[in-house]
RNA sequence: GGCGCUAUGGUGCAAUGGUUAGCACGCGGCCCUUUCAAGGCCGAAAUACGGGUUCGACUCCCGUUAGCGCUACCA
């Protein structure tokens, strides 16, 4: 790469799923070195696995990166549409000789664990064997072909010697060309198997720094081999670790929610979910934590880039989320308040109009109290709207005393006479009213914050009651008393 | 089985070959307090094991063990 060309790097997931935890932190760290970089991020679907391929989840991982705030500059391509470069591709490297027609039947793949429970001997010596179609004659091989016997192209991996490669992050490989198969690359369908697509692909779009999970390490000898064979220089490779489960086995289905819609569905703030994904497997080196985006871009750098598979820690994204909802200037924040708020049918309109300032003034008292975003609809929900329930417990625990329907109601009444609504005088009046019924304040405060929001958990009473405003709470108040009776 | 990668508290990350091994989550306690949080303070908790190299090793080397990855006409 000459010194100032930018960088180039590219995601290329595979539509047999949803956009996983695992494949969005490799989008994101491609994205915050091109970010940083200056240079282009570009989005490939690799679809050529005709099987396993669900073209409709596409859709849901542009949506799940959309959502990632993982904006792709190129792309997204698709792979299905590019057949004819690597078939031309395989096309040549049949003419230099560096591939090789393959006529064996396509052995399925059984499972590693087929393999290994079957007799090791013989699986071994399969697994060993190299194709025979390798030394074909050149009539025998014109001959199969004119019959019409469906072939592979496999390439012909030199038997000796070794192949080497730079790698960001696990630094410079080298590795036995003895221990590489002549593996396919293109398929008896005609369709590329995923190491001719991606190196044609990278090759094409001039990618300079391939940036994936580590589970591709073992394969890349093979790309670069393609590289080399095709005439080409191979990019800066970068693997990142993987990301694992609690039992520490590589994350899947089985450890519950993997797909990223899933945390957008549950109500994390994604910027919270890009700083705690963007720190799994990576550090800016030193102990900050708290990144927003513009930092985590400033920093990023694929040295900081850690070795280890790291396990995916669901309370640590918590607390970061908890921290997004009470750090961010809250007009950050109100937007996604209000998506919230739609999304529960509690949303107002007036609060983007003269109910501006209350909105604010009120997600800003919830806050410290929240740690997903349906906080504000689920316990905050008195806040926004008159139609909420009393929380049983909360009723048992404080309405529990029977003096309490008769002191709401003095309340109410006190309440109702006071000339200015504003926190101390509330607090001046509950005090004076629980002193002269000879309760402890304590006992009226807690009481009254059922009354007036349905349940124990509030913010301080008095913000509470400012906040709700006067009619709304002697409303509520004297609503309470025959519930608290009862 | 073969090849490879990795190894710091339960978890995520720090520590030019020299620190009482640091930070954060989580956990426990205390403070604050009107509930619940948030916040503040304190605490328990780690260099996988064994050999080297070195004045000195979390750091470099070897071995062991463990985990993971690859070993497909999946990606």
């Amino acid at each position: 790469m000459s010194p100032d060309s930018k960088p180039r790097v590219r995601f290329a997931p595979s539509p047999t799923g949803y956009l996983h935890v695992g494949g969005a932190r490799t989008a994101l760290f491609n994205w915050l070195f091109a970010r940083r970089e200056g240079g282009t991020f570009i989005l490939r679907i690799e679809d050529t696995d005709v099987e396993r391929n669900r073209p409709e989840l596409v859709e849901g991982i542009l949506q799940g990166l959309r959502w990632l705030g993982v904006e792709w500059d190129e792309g997204p391509c698709f792979q299905s549409q590019r057949l004819d470069s690597y078939r031309a591709a395989a096309q040549n490297l049949l003419k230099s000789g560096a591939a090789f027609p393959c006529f064996c039947a396509a052995v399925q793949y059984a499972g590693a664990d087929a393999v290994d429970a079957s007799d090791a001997e013989s699986a071994k010596d399969a697994r060993n064997a190299p194709c025979p179609c390798r030394h074909l004659d050149p009539q025998q091989r014109e001959q199969k072909i004119r019959d019409g016997s469906p072939y592979a192209i496999r390439f012909a991996a030199p038997r000796e010697g070794v192949t080497h490669f730079e790698d960001a992050v696990f630094g410079p490989r080298e590795v036995q060309n003895a221990e590489i198969e002549d593996f396919v690359i293109l398929r008896s369908s005609g369709l590329p198997t995923y190491q001719l697509g991606a190196v044609v692909d990278d090759m094409a779009m001039g990618i300079t720094h391939v940036i994936r999970g580590a589970d591709h390490l073992s394969n890349t000898p093979k790309q670069v081999l393609l590289y080399h064979a095709l005439g080409s220089a191979p990019p800066i490779f970068a693997h990142v670790p993987l990301i694992l489960g609690p039992d520490r086995t590589r994350l899947s289905k089985r450890h519950g929610a993997t797909s990223v819609s899933l945390y957008a569905e549950e109500g994390f703030l994604p910027e919270a979910f890009r700083n705690f994904l963007a720190l799994l497997g990576w550090s800016p080196g030193s102990d900050d934590e708290f990144l927003r985006t513009s930092e985590l871009i400033s920093r990023f750098a694929l040295s900081g880039v850690s070795r280890t598979n790291g396990v995916f820690d669901r309370a640590k994204l918590e607390w970061f989320n908890s921290q997004y909802l009470q750090q961010l200037p809250i007009e950050e924040l109100l937007p996604f308040v209000k998506a919230e708020l739609q999304r529960s049918g509690l949303w107002q309109n007036s609060c983007d109009g003269p109910d501006r300032e209350w909105f604010a003034r009120t997600v800003d008292l919830l806050r410290p109290r929240t740690r997903l975003l349906p906080d504000f609809s689920h316990w905050a929900r008195a806040f926004f709207s008159d139609n909420f329930d009393y929380d049983s417990e909360a009723r048992a625990k404080f309405w529990k005393d029977p003096k309490v329907p008769d002191l709401l109601a003095k309340l109410a009444g006190t309440l109702d006479a006071l000339p200015s609504w504003d926190h101390d005088s509330c607090d001046h009046a509950l005090r004076a009213l629980a002193e002269s019924a000879g309760v402890k304040a304590g006992l009226l405060i807690n009481a009254t914050r059922v009354a007036i929001v349905g349940r124990a958990v509030a913010p301080p009473l008095f913000d509470t009651m400012v906040v709700l405003g006067k009619s709304r709470v002697i409303a509520r108040l004297r609503r309470a008393v025959p519930l608290a009776t009862a």
